[in-house]
DNA sequence: CTGAAAGCGCTAACAC
DNA sequence: GTGTTAGCGCTTTCAG
């Protein structure tokens, strides 16, 4: 007995008896409106649609259909909608890793920004592996979304990718890192943010900068190179010891400081690629008796929650989410039922802005070492 | 042109001609491999729906149909499924605040069991304002999700509340508060798990202990009920200044500090209500030079990312939010097809579990104030 | 301008 | 055991 609202039946066997009162009557469904109208239910499919001035109709027609659709409390079924091929109105996200702390502001603003135009969000995480990802792929595919959203770097399932080549639905992704020609893109511009903060720690006076993060998700890996061209640029030496490997968690940032304070000659300041990975050197840094900035100087990336009540408030690159969100979501769904135009090379930058908070300052006066 | 896989068209007019190769043949349907196997479409049905035993059917049939199928790489349309009232394997999730630091790994726990079942998740999140989630819950009625998930205390939304009643899908509160007895409710058990916080405090000899949080969540609620009813049994007295109201943020956490260290006998330690408020207390505590635990100690609870990085690493309660969503799941779609026995009382209750770290230690010698 | 009718992919009576 | 036959609620030709 899984069949649902069955209306206007007695019951004869189904329904226990007095049950829920209020919904009994069921969902209002278009024939109801139709003959609650006495107009044809092809006639309030077409005003009811989103094509409303596709085929002119009577406005007094229109105004009665939808004045009793509305009584009603009429709403259009999506799976019927979506079975004939049409909108289904659902936004699949695959998100790379949920857990990580600049997701939430994230998924709250894709939320949002989707309810904003109509949309429902469903949600999957591709949770590192391989094959999952492309199972979720495949799911998202057969409940039909409109859209897919792809939610940080997903390059290390080159089965999605490819996959998501073949299909008819947009597909937009986030935080992807720039490098992926074959997906539209909408990113942080990685390189001048990251030029922003050294040029920051530069005034105020360091020289010996360091880098913390691992050269594997997009974003890192283009923050890394920027943090090499800048020393570059200044005919500073790059030193390989000074960009130690660490995974984006609080322990690898903390890991990456003891790392870096027990070279010979460390570094006055150290950025790193995200705020966890911050937050940890902080940490470490703290654990080792050390004074942030006083001793040595911290900054992240993503300013996620809770950046400003460590102690001391860290220094971080803050990203325009919403705006971001909002452009990806305006590629993906914006041109109501056609594809994104695979003519325009579709890759909207954002820029990220500094905010300086207490965790960065001068070197000391007296650099240990050399 | 909206019309989705349309297949063995030579495509007289929408395809782009040499398009997505890969995909063009459409998703295969049940008729196809009924067509494939020559076997008529409702037999694959039945052997391909979830009720495989229901009807005897030749094992060599099965067999057959079972392998085309897989060689196809059938996928069943659950848009299809779920207009005939069948299930839409589509979880509904309402959240009342997904920018919480602790609803990220409640979420991932959540899409992650939900996967486990072969279902999808489909976020929303009513964000306090009080007609959106009864809104979010008529998009999810209308997706026709098989289960819906209330994640937080939504008791502010009384219309939600309300409306889902009258309905026949099973809903299930999770983190709701206990209070809650028209809905099926997974709680942690915040009475014990304040108690043990207490005890803990007192046992390190804490004898003027605070109580940070805005009894307005249902949780919080219970909790602040435990801490009085600890007092009381300890024959100590309750202070209505030990117990500011404070908003669960940072800030909240931060400004209830302050006004419990203007006290002229300002407590030893304080309780936060959650590791929001608490990792606020610490940090205004920091602030104002105080130290921790040595001159005030803080408790947290929820053990959310980053607890432990801050400095120092917080004392709280974890919950077993695994455990917990796997409940909640298995009571909204653990008996398939049918409603939620609502003869049975499903409340059910976990355990917190205390995590000493370093923000907790003995009261300082000598206590300012009398 | 509007109605009638077909059918999306699937499930569930009902026959044989 | 298996095939036939209706629809689920909607969009969309095709006729008026």
């Amino acid at each position: 007995m899984t069949r649902a609202n069955r209306r206007a039946h007695p019951s004869p066997d189904d329904t226990p008896p007095a049950a829920s009162a209020h919904v009994a009557a069921g969902v209002p469904t278009m024939r109801d409106v139709a003959r609650a109208t006495s107009v044809s239910q092809s006639t309030v499919s077409r005003i009811l649609s989103d094509a409303p001035t596709a085929i002119p109709i009577a406005a007094a027609t229109r105004e009665r259909v939808l004045e009793t659709a509305k009584r009603l409390g009429y709403r259009p079924n999506p799976l019927a909608r979506g079975l004939m091929g049409a909108r289904t109105m659902l936004l699949g996200a695959v998100i790379r890793d949920i857990t990580d702390p600049s997701f939430p502001a994230i998924i709250e603003a894709v939320t949002t920004e989707a309810i904003g135009h109509g949309y429902n969000v469903v949600l999957g995480h591709a949770q590192g592996k391989a094959g999952e990802a492309v199972e979720l792929w495949a799911i998202l595919e057969s409940r039909h979304c409109d859209a897919i959203l792809l939610l940080g770097d997903l390059s290390n399932q080159p089965a999605l990718i490819e996959g998501l080549q073949g299909t008819r639905e947009p597909v937009v992704a986030l935080w992807h890192g720039s490098r992926s020609t074959v997906i539209p893109t909408v990113n942080v511009n990685n390189r001048s943010a990251i030029t922003t903060v050294m040029a920051h720690l530069a005034a105020l006076g360091h020289r010996r900068i360091a880098f913390v993060g691992r050269r594997q998700l997009g974003d890192i890996v283009e923050r890394a190179e920027a943090y090499e061209a800048f020393l570059e640029r200044q005919g500073w030496q790059i030193r390989p010891e000074y960009m130690p490997d660490a995974v984006n968690e609080y322990e690898g940032g903390m890991e990456a400081l003891h790392r870096l304070m027990r070279l010979d000659e460390p570094p006055t300041a150290i950025v790193g690629a995200t705020d966890v990975l911050a937050i940890g050197l902080v940490h470490a840094a703290l654990q080792r008796g050390l004074r942030v900035p006083a001793d040595v100087s911290v900054t992240g990336f993503d300013d996620i929650p809770g950046a400003h009540v460590i102690m001391p408030p860290l220094t971080t690159m803050r990203m325009p989410v919403r705006a971001m969100v909002k452009a990806a979501i305006d590629i993906a769904i914006g041109s109501p039922g056609r594809q994104v135009d695979p003519a325009v090379d579709v890759h909207q930058v954002f820029e990220a802005e500094l905010v300086v908070r207490d965790s960065t300052g001068p070197p000391p006066e007296a650099g240990r070492g050399a």
